[in-house]
DNA sequence: GTCCGAGATTAGACAGAATCTAAGTTAGGA
DNA sequence: TCCTAACTTAGATTCTGTCTAATCTCGGAC
């Protein structure tokens, strides 16, 4: 995604294109590795030492409104994003927490009718594991695969 | 799930039974409602006002570890738990944040080599949009079904 | 070009969630 | 009974995120 796209979605949203919004949609596209509020914090600060935790947090909580911005759902402490590209679910290691992309596909919703409620947007899929750096060898396997 | 068989997985993963422990079970098993580490605590510390945050936290922790609780992943700033009965998926309501289970159904994983990773549970479905209190009255459709 | 107002940013205080620490307690095996 | 490891406790601390009030900036109206 382009300086203009992101103008323009920012636009339409009724929101300015400001150098800290850039700032921070610039290091979510470069870094896909689902970086948290404060790591991004960290790295829009490096580059402006005079800007704030608190734009920050709003320009992230801004970005994600005007779907430029995905929170993504873990456990842990802190809130994890992801610049909005190619739609995709989540993997995360079991033991050492990382995030990773895994390629979409689509996943039958259960029927809404059922549920009595609305069903907003796709499902979104958590898979969970050992990534490959945690994963023991190939060929040694003592974890086995576990299914609860 | 009864005592004994908590008993058992404790002591399985070389933990002892103690009422803190069966406290939170207890309260997890009869709230349905994915209550927060707060919430817990203070049912637990209502029953026992001796017992302290940190070793509900810490239980929390222990148990999760053990396998009989859930950690939920939501986004939000407040750690959900769920007792592990029967496995189901969630929901969580746009508006409210309401967490509600889903009835299970099995979802296809993403092929495992592909990925380079062991998948080691079965994978969990977030599903959003809005619950039956939030849902605006059938057959007014202000929101529509919007996929991203 | 200047003025004005809405939106954006800032620093720092604040609040809530979770963890850490050190000391005391308890359970279970030797 | 004694000893050790596991457990619990209170309270301090850290971390994450929000709020507030003051200031700044952009863009439209004049």
């Amino acid at each position: 995604m382009d300086t203009e796209s992101i103008r323009q979605s920012l636009e339409s949203n009724g929101l300015r294109f400001t150098p800290q919004r850039h700032c921070v949609m610039a290091f979510l596209m470069e870094h896909a590795g689902h970086p948290t509020a404060a790591e991004i914090f960290q790295a829009v600060n490096r580059l402006d030492p005079r800007s704030s935790r608190a734009t920050t947090y709003n320009n992230l909580r801004d970005l994600v409104q005007a779907g430029l911005v995905r929170e993504v759902a873990v456990e842990g402490r802190s809130a994890r994003f992801d610049a909005k590209g190619m739609r995709h679910h989540h993997f995360i290691c079991d033991r050492c927490g990382k995030v990773e992309d895994v390629d979409w596909y689509d996943v039958p919703k259960p029927a809404s009718s059922s549920l009595g409620k609305r069903i907003l947007r796709e499902c979104e899929l958590i898979v969970r594991g050992l990534c490959t750096g945690c994963a023991p060898a190939k060929g040694r396997r003592r974890m086995g695969v576990e299914t609860e």
